[in-house]
DNA sequence: TAATAAATTTAGACCTGTCTAAATTTATTG
DNA sequence: CAATAAATTTAGACAGGTCTAAATTTATTA
């Protein structure tokens, strides 16, 4: 099928092109940690094959085939994530690196059994919509808690950074996926906040508050 | 860690020493689907790195260290095909291709949850022993049918051909993992044999019957 | 044991994916 | 709008793993 440089490729674009319509070079080089001259190499291989549209110096955005390839790759992260929570233990902040390896085991059948196996979950331990068979997945509407105001809230349903470093800290703090959060105070001088949950107060930074997503 | 190409290189020469002190270039060409060219640049690499015993001409054999990490990718293989099986409900014809790319996902904190939550299988689904995490594994003394005679019999325990077709055709007849026979004829001509299990009767060949192992 | 056959290794090439350094294109700004 | 900066691409090289063809070593056998 696919090499595994190719699809983490395709899936860096697909990451990237959420919040622009065409993806740049330096963009990819930095996702990737690889270098620019090496990013154009691949970009042109990958336009041979017809899973990107690139024109030399305008950046690249997926053709609808590539488009599937990554979003299949992405739905496969996210099911062997949950497992790898759900089934086996792991906490939220452990399972990526495993699951980047697990994302490019080739079988589909596989990967639907999975998904059967854990009766079809929609989302990732990270609050993340997962794809189903066909790639498709609904699009939570979810909003930074940075975003609202006094004495309004949510559930918490997802994550921004997704760092072990960020992920460990909101588990320390009990910021998990499900929580109800109320903003108690916001202070003026840094902008960070004072939460309110079921069982206790917390204060968070803007950075923290910036990346933490919650349902209304 | 080692590259993909190392670790299938190294599980080859421990299931060829199996049944040698020393596995051969051609061998190992022969088992890897490559060239005995490609076969001598590879085992410089792995003699440099100190996993295999290699003299030119000579032969190769593992050292402690390369062992360890044939018997760790083994035990990954099982323990994926075991749960394909157990948890997938795939059937023992349809695992090999998967568990040959699983046996390459690297955390061994994953294998040994997984393991785990299988509740520790001693055996995988045809028959073969399941390394623990130290890498100890009881060997099982098993016979080929083929060398037993009439009105003997025992349990079927494992197969010495992991081949599709092989598999395929035990299942139909219901040769499976388990099952109680007994030889109730041996025909002279070809050496086939009739076998008896709990609800029928089956005529095996000499090469199916050489392939069906059992525990007396 | 000399000649031949089989097995193995060496030499040189290729492909993938990467890199550095240099060249080119696009963007920015005085 | 010309000069500079930033982004991108090209050129040429390299490492891993493979290949074919030729050379070498070991095994076989007449």
């Amino acid at each position: 099928m696919n090499t595994l440089a190719e699809e983490n490729y395709l899936k860096s674009i697909y990451h990237l092109s959420v919040n622009a319509t065409s993806v740049s070079t330096n963009q990819l080089a930095a996702l990737l940690n690889t270098k620019a001259s090496s990013v154009t190499d691949m970009l042109k291989k990958l336009a041979e094959k017809e899973l990107i549209n690139y024109t030399p110096y305008q950046g690249v955005s997926l053709t609808a085939t590539g488009e599937k390839i990554a979003v299949n790759i992405i739905r496969k992260h996210r099911l062997w994530e949950y497992f790898l929570v759900e089934k086996l233990d792991f906490k939220w902040d452990q399972v990526h690196e495993m699951a980047e390896e697990l994302e490019h085991i080739s079988s589909n059948e596989l990967i639907d059994r999975l998904d059967k196996f854990m009766e079809y979950p929609k989302f990732d331990p990270h609050g993340d919509p997962i794809p189903d068979c066909n790639g498709l997945f609904k699009i939570h509407n979810l909003k930074p808690v940075s975003s609202i105001g006094i004495n309004e809230g949510g559930v918490i349903c997802g994550v921004r950074d997704h760092s072990k470093a960020y992920l460990q800290y909101l588990e320390k703090q009990s910021l998990t996926i499900g929580k109800k959060v109320t903003v108690a105070e916001i202070i003026e001088f840094d902008h960070s906040m004072i939460l309110q949950t079921e069982d206790k107060t917390i204060q968070i930074s803007r950075d923290v508050a910036n990346n933490l997503l919650i349902a209304l």
